[in-house]
DNA sequence: TAAAAATACTCCATAGGTATTTTAT
DNA sequence: ATAAAATACCTATGGAGTATTTTTA
């Protein structure tokens, strides 16, 4: 009636061994439900596979032909259980949802120490805002993100990594005209300049420098962390520079001039998230795990350098 | 425990579902038996295939992954029941063995009758002396031979084609000198030139002119029919020239002169030859007729043309 | 509360085993 | 007569069904 892996199995062993009672024996049963399994194939492909004789089969021409298929149908087969076995963390691609304020920063290190660690797992990066990525993790489209917490959706599972600090960042005649101690919410807001509409980093830096006092005076929409950096580095502002950020962006612009902010320093928290479910993953503790490693060490040297 | 077909069945229906109810529905099971070999193959590879969500699943990277081995393994042995249904003779490739003195004459045409009949196997030819096609018949190593009757082998069944007349053939100097009507038990055996052993053309020619009359002289052993030919043109003796030859062989030596025998004339009896076996091998009776069908043809032609 | 999947339990189909017959050399 | 495969028959595993519970949104 239906084509099964056992059929398959039996006619590769009588193929290879030449007689059914041998067969029988290499898969371990009785040689007539070896001959039942054959016959019951043989009725499914409507044709004889093996030409019987006193003391050897001889495949028939169609034989052969379903014996090769038979042989990928296994190996393939063997290979999915095999890997069961010599799967570390998962089998698989792995599609991680990245927001452009953190990828460039975090992502060399981060797939390097992926790729040097156990969980021997590939990673396809998707790079998108806030939102973008969130949507495609919710539909299903993507298995984690790499965010600034909270992200006050329903659903989801946030797993904390570590803390991204802003620095005060501008030209270097800018920086020199401010006093010594910073608070963050004294910044006028008619100072800064922040990304484009869509990056959290936005709104968080609203946040910090304490939207309630007036207006925002949002001078340029700057499409990414780099372009902000030289228009502040041309002297049209300040901006918040994530700690994340710093040491690239200031190897680009050379005029830069950073401050930290007096403590408590402002930061985003940077985490990582999946869909809720019940039944535990593997792979998101381990992932989570290797993030936080690398994270901390890069905002060590951060700390460091500024 | 181990892996079914069943069970990457129900797997790519969840995976297209997206839900196990849908799916258990798509495979004509209640939604319970769909979820158990769910869980049995997860249990089999080691980890889970699908979140489990309220309202959907998502497919977990390891999911994605024995998805796409799924699809393949579930197609290909889709494409082996269908094969079952489309075939018509027999599917694969069908291996022939065709002694020299029958391949260049008969096979062109054959060929191309088999292209055009609605059997539509492929085959393949190994040309071979009487003895080797048979052995690898025996072995298994080929399904089928075409070669001149009767074998004398156990094990194998024959089945008659048609029969090749031998004609024979000469320089025009020594066939005019011949007297009209020529019994082939006449001939002195003196004059007649022969393949090299191993030909069963050979021992036919020497049973065909008496052998017992006296030692045969054979001048040359020649390896090949067309060699022969020329060797005879060349005024070195007489041959018996099968028809099926002829007209491949006076195209390529003009010189060459046939005559018929008289009544009773000798031939070969050309035969295609199988394994024995009980089961009844669908192809080889069409295949025979087929043969039979262009050899017969060809044994009109020749003897308008002679 | 509603919808979906998992669990519990029962039943039956079928794969497998033993004993035997048939077939071919 | 012997060796191998097919057949007959019985048993037991496991796949599928129904009813129910659990879970999550």
């Amino acid at each position: 009636m239906t084509i099964t892996l056992k059929q398959l199995t039996y006619f590769k062993a009588l193929a290879e061994q030449g007689n059914f009672r041998r067969a029988a024996e290499t898969c371990f049963v009785s040689q007539p439900a070896l001959s039942v399994q054959i016959q019951e194939l043989e009725r499914s492909l409507g044709g004889a596979l093996v030409e019987r004789h006193a003391r050897r089969i001889v495949l028939t021409p169609l034989g052969r032909e379903v014996l090769e298929t038979a042989h990928r149908v296994l190996s393939e087969v063997a290979a999915l259980e095999h890997s069961a076995q010599n799967r570390q963390g998962l089998g698989g691609v792995l599609r991680l949802g990245v927001i452009p304020t953190i990828a460039p920063y975090l992502l060399p290190d981060a797939l390097a120490a992926l790729r040097a660690s156990d969980i021997s797992l590939d990673v396809q990066i998707t790079e998108g805002k806030t939102d973008r990525v969130l949507d495609q993790l919710t539909e299903g489209a993507l298995d984690a993100c790499i965010l600034a917490l909270p992200t006050e959706r329903d659903g989801l599972e946030e797993r904390p990594l570590f803390e991204d600090r802003f620095l005060l960042a501008g030209s270097a005649a800018r920086m020199e005209a401010m006093e010594t101690h910073i608070r963050p919410d004294a910044l006028s807001e008619r100072q800064i300049l922040l990304l484009e509409d869509g990056h959290c980093l936005t709104d968080q830096a609203l946040a910090v420098c304490g939207r309630g006092r007036g207006h925002p005076r949002i001078h340029m929409g700057a499409s990414s962390l780099p372009t902000l950096t030289r228009l502040v580095e041309a002297g049209f502002g300040l901006t918040l520079m994530p700690e994340l950020a710093a040491r690239s962006e200031m190897a680009l612009a050379p005029g830069l001039r950073l401050r930290r902010f007096d403590d408590p320093e402002p930061f985003r928290a940077i985490g990582l998230v999946r869909r809720a479910t019940r039944q535990p993953t593997e792979w998101f503790g381990a992932l989570a795990d290797t993030l936080e490693t690398v994270g901390c060490a890069l905002m060590e040297d951060a700390r460091r350098a500024v």
